[in-house]
DNA sequence: CTGAAAGCGCTTACAG
DNA sequence: CTGAAAGCGCTTACAG
């Protein structure tokens, strides 16, 4: 390992002066500078950002609190604040919490100690009270698919309008003339959608029916099952609303399994606009949710924190719209039903 | 921020003694112990790990270079690595490359700058040249998923047995009967599963077609249209092996669409064992893979190459051997065909 | 068992 | 513009 000493010493000044020339912090003259960087390239030298970092208290390294990559909605988020914390030559220390607060809890409390700059924690992977303790420890924290409004008043956070997206899909089948609409979501983390679909069904005017509403935990199984018992009615619904895309493919697979067609004798919709949603038959009407928006939101927002300048006034909450993607799986109601 | 100053100017002792009870690595008699322990509980104090890893020269941590988390395969083996560097104390930096050697080498150089104890390369993510000096600079090195036999031969390497996938994807529609077998495969990185199919192929008499052999780029899209055109053939196959499930799954519709039954008229394998692939109708056999099994391994060895017992003696290749999961999209070989 | 001191590899006022 | 020195928060021989 060669350091900045070698490297002084090499070109005959002193380690402030190659530190100057590093960072380029207070001007050398350039006949020294050149000396150095010769120095630097014969030596194939890369400063310790280790040591950097405890010299100057900050590590250009961002902690990412997740549930799971299993789930490729994170996986792609993931991947975006990458990509936007690379491009501001931050670097990211990746944890999951696998919805375990203590876990979450664990998790924090390490990074913290690392010396991180700041943390984006996404999706319940820690209970509020520790996040709020490490923002309290002086911590930039970021929260983001926090997917529950309380308590969350003081920290900053950055989230998708999924209110909206039930809204976009119930107002769409409306439009297509539906009445008889029915919802599968998970509760509680597709809550919020589910208030989308009852405002909407409710400002227009129609009752919102208990037996039209399933719940799923997200499987295409659980789509499937759902939209079994809502065919079984007495009066079943002729459009469906389900929370997620894989939902939606398997309340398709149990349409087609009793010989009903889609879009003509049901309509179909769903969130996310995952790859298969296109490569369905007929392909899946959809909410596209805007991930890789949100993550570079958060991931921008935190880093204005950390570097101090620009910070918004209010500790705000930035929404991300989703919005609507019409292929074939919803049609105009077919006047027969 | 309290600092082990603080801690020690409290419990009246030098911040020697306070770092000996936190590391245990000399005996410090109850009595102060206690006292040590009182006045870091009274503080909070959390030992500064940046400063730790400068003393020590190490950081429990571990970088983490995959070429992408869209691909559920990667996302789930960075899952499972996390988890076991966690058991280890160990935390990950992660960063992709998105099949860039520059993008590699980048992020390679910035890492090693950050003094990570060790790296995990995955899927050709850099150039092999690029990760060769970074073991020459002392960095500890375990390559993954590399799908290149060439000139890795100094490093060691965790990698699964795609080419026994081929074989027993292969064999298994042998032992159905199939003669008329053809692959849908995506060149290069499924090479290997090729070249399964093709000894096995070759070792039960049956000549290798060419016409039998359709590249795809891994898309159920791809899978579609190269069944498509494998179902044009004058003398279409019996069978297909796709190199992974999307392809197979692509094929499956495709072969759906031109009113062929499966397995009666044709039977499919794919690799994989994704989650749709339980859910498809017919469920689809498949070749499972044991990422997480892999990944496991890959951690562990270079957490002992890191902490430098039980080092093997030679520079190691571990292959993780794949299992056929027998569903429903193969059968016994319709006598009529 | 405990303390005094040096060191890890950088940066940062402060003089000059 | 450059150097001498202290400091970031720890650990680690070495004395005692």
């Amino acid at each position: 390992m060669t350091t900045i000493a070698d490297v002084a010493r090499r070109a005959k000044v002193t380690t402030a002066t190659v530190s100057n020339v590093l960072t380029q912090r207070v001007p050398v003259s350039d006949k020294t500078r050149a000396r150095v960087l010769q120095a630097i390239k014969e030596l194939g030298y890369r400063p310790n950002l280790v040591a950097r970092g405890l010299a100057q208290g900050k590590t250009l390294t961002l902690a990412l609190v997740v549930p799971t990559l299993s789930n490729p909605f994170f996986a792609e988020v993931v991947e975006e604040i990458e990509h936007v914390a690379d491009l501001h030559d931050y670097q990211l220390l990746l944890s999951m919490t696998h919805n375990s607060p203590e876990e979450g809890k664990r998790h924090l409390e390490r990074m913290a100690s690392r010396w991180v700059d700041g943390f984006i924690v996404m999706g319940m992977a820690a209970d509020i009270a520790d996040v709020l303790s490490l923002r309290d420890s002086g911590k930039e924290v970021v929260l983001s698919v926090w997917n529950q409004d309380a308590s969350t008043q003081t920290l900053p956070i950055v989230d998708i309008d999924f209110r909206l997206a039930g809204e976009l899909a119930t107002r769409h089948l409306l439009e297509c003339g539906h009445r008889r609409i029915a919802a599968i979501v998970e509760e509680p983390v597709q809550l919020t959608r589910r208030k989308g679909f009852e405002i909407t069904l409710t400002e227009a005017g129609i009752p919102v029916l208990p037996e039209y509403i399933r719940q799923g935990d997200s499987s295409f199984e659980s789509g499937y099952q759902a939209a079994l018992a809502l065919l079984a009615l007495p009066q079943p619904p002729t459009a469906i609303f389900a929370g997620n895309d894989w939902m939606a493919l398997g309340a398709m697979e149990a349409i087609a399994n009793r010989n009903l067609s889609i879009p003509h004798d049901l309509s179909v919709v769903g969130v996310d606009d995952i790859s298969q949603a296109a490569h369905s038959h007929p392909a899946l009407t959809t909410i596209s949710i805007p991930k890789r928006e949100m993550a570079r939101a958060a991931t921008e927002l935190l880093l204005r924190y950390i570097q101090g300048t620009d910070i918004p006034t209010e500790p705000l909450k930035i929404l991300v719209s989703p919005h609507l993607k019409v292929r074939q799986s919803t049609a105009r109601i077919n006047s027969a039903l």
